[in-house]
DNA sequence: GCGACAG
DNA sequence: ATCTTGTCGC
């Protein structure tokens, strides 16, 4: 619904110059590959903003392909950065990476709340957390960034590939419930196409959001509020 | 020059 | 992401 950002400070041109080009050094590590093996454990991550200031992460690990919550855990921190399009990650993955230490069991697989390689520069947050966790990840979206995609049908479980100009496939636009607004997903790290969108149908339990990303995002509000 | 723009 | 009430549709 975004159809203009408002009027806010402008981003550093020098800071997103920097940063961008931290993206490309990190994309040369990334791997697209399936799991070597079933998961076991499979965590969900999400974070909330208490104040404009703070930045409070969740992580959530559920039993697979059971679904029943292991464990939960959140970290906060002062914000560094301000949000901007295609740099999510050096906004939100320090503090993702503090709550991520708290837990104590170790997830096969992470599903990461933004784009895994549907980025400008094949860096979104889940490639990026993926990359500096050396752990595989994927990522589920509610909203495009980057990439030209068919409609898929209102049907559950109906998909249309996420391409970019030269045709390269970026992910997999997905209907995760009757006539709701479908998710993006793509692999980030460790992963690939076919294992994400398996994971993510796997997830499903009658709500839009697989249950890994709708229980982080259920924490990270809940968690807001006792602050 | 004109759109597009994760959370 | 966050601010916010009611309301339309299945």
């Amino acid at each position: 619904m975004a159809y203009y950002r408002p009027p806010g400070p402008a981003p550093d041109p020098i800071i997103v110059r920097d940063l961008t080009r931290q993206q490309d050094e990190m994309r040369r590590l990334v791997r697209l590959q399936p799991l070597p093996h079933e998961p076991r454990l499979i965590a969900g991550c999400d974070s909330s903003f208490p104040t404009p200031e703070t930045v409070l992460s969740v992580f959530v690990v559920l039993r697979f392909p059971t679904l029943e919550v292991v464990e939960k855990v959140y970290h906060t921190s002062p914000v560094t950065l301000p949000y901007i399009p295609g740099l999510l990650a050096f906004r939100e993955a320090p503090n993702l990476l503090r709550a991520y230490e708290k837990l104590q069991h170790q997830p096969d697989v992470i599903m990461v709340d933004g784009h895994g390689i549907a980025h400008p520069r094949r860096m979104g947050i889940a490639a990026h957390l993926g990359v500096l966790l050396d752990v595989p990840t994927f990522g589920v979206a509610k909203q495009k960034l980057t990439g030209n995609y068919q409609e898929p049908s209102l049907a559950k479980g109906s998909r249309s590939p996420l391409t970019d100009k030269s045709g390269e496939l970026l992910g997999e636009v997905i209907r995760s419930k009757d006539k709701v607004n479908p998710l993006f997903v793509s692999p980030g790290h460790r992963c690939d196409q076919a294992t994400a969108t398996r994971l993510t149908l796997a997830c499903l339990r009658g709500y839009k959001l697989p249950e890994p990303t709708r229980l982080a995002d259920y924490w990270a509000e809940e968690f807001k509020k006792e602050l």
